[in-house]
DNA sequence: CGATTAAATAACTATATAGTAGTTTAGTTT
DNA sequence: AAACTAAACTACTATATAGTTATTTAATCG
């Protein structure tokens, strides 16, 4: 393999941009991080609120701390932690839409796919779900309200 | 410790979101995302623009087409990727600004706590990179005008 | 000062995965 | 059909790190 063409960002950059999203590629430091989301918690307080160990709690923090995503402040033989880069909520909402994007287009591609008609089974479904007599409109409104995941921004 | 509190957002969200960046989280795949930000090209090609070996290419092509970032198109011989999730390049943008910032409030600091006045050194360095006779006018124009990382979407 | 509690740290294990060397598969040409 | 090349896949190693247990540190109180 030749040398590389000549970058357009420098690799350091890029190394930077991909510390970035391996803090946040966790499912635990989305999880502090949501509920820090409402406002200031001591690590007791994170422990109840997302069910992960102390010493745990205590190792990601410093990471996501030192990383400059959260700031610490000690209060008697408390430690508080708080956001400091609001940044990260919109980076998972729009994740989130991304994703729930692409499971509405996942799931039409395996809808029209199926071995049933598509119209057979989701009038089906609608059916069930909503007890309507009528099934064309239910079914067409279904569709348009795929659900999409929701933001962990939203409490 | 307890059971978690409800969560706001059902974990296996924060697990997809999770995903999603780890995805990003990587250098060579940020170097991969910017030599197809300008169009398609084969592997071959991207070996050559990254500097990254065949098999190590092929496998992370594999994982973020899999995930939806790129699409493949195989012709003759060759296999072609393309962006699939323009959204990446936004994300990439804002870590960049992000990190940018911070390195900006972090040399802030640091020339705030240097042993020497902020103004003596800032002259000194710019007077040797500009080679200007004026000393204050350019001090502030290189203070306003530090750099942040460059997002890699600019060719 | 000793006791208590919150939080940080050290040491360890298990797991995931980037990168590599080697091999196989797929497509094309002669 | 054989030869060639691009790309995918396999098997392996090295490395990073989440999570855990145990210990230490820091703050407070009696």
């Amino acid at each position: 393999m030749s040398k590389p063409a000549k970058p357009f960002v420098p690799v350091a950059v890029l190394e930077a941009v991909a510390d970035y999203f391996k803090i946040l590629s966790e499912t635990s430091r989305l999880q502090i991080l949501q509920s820090l989301r409402s406002g200031s918690m001591n690590v007791m307080e994170l422990c109840e609120a997302t069910g992960l160990g102390q010493a745990n709690l205590s190792k990601h923090l410093k990471v996501m701390t030192q990383a400059g995503i959260l700031t610490r402040q000690a209060r008697g033989t408390s430690a508080y932690y708080n956001i400091a880069d609001p940044l990260v909520f919109e980076f998972c909402e729009l994740a989130c839409g991304q994703i729930g994007d692409r499971l509405q287009q996942q799931a039409k591609t395996f809808l029209q796919a199926a071995p049933f008609p598509p119209n057979d089974r989701t009038a089906n479904k609608t059916t069930q779900s909503q007890k309507t007599t009528s099934q064309k409109t239910p079914s067409q409104k279904t569709r348009e309200k795929a659900p999409a995941p929701t933001s962990h921004i939203r409490n």
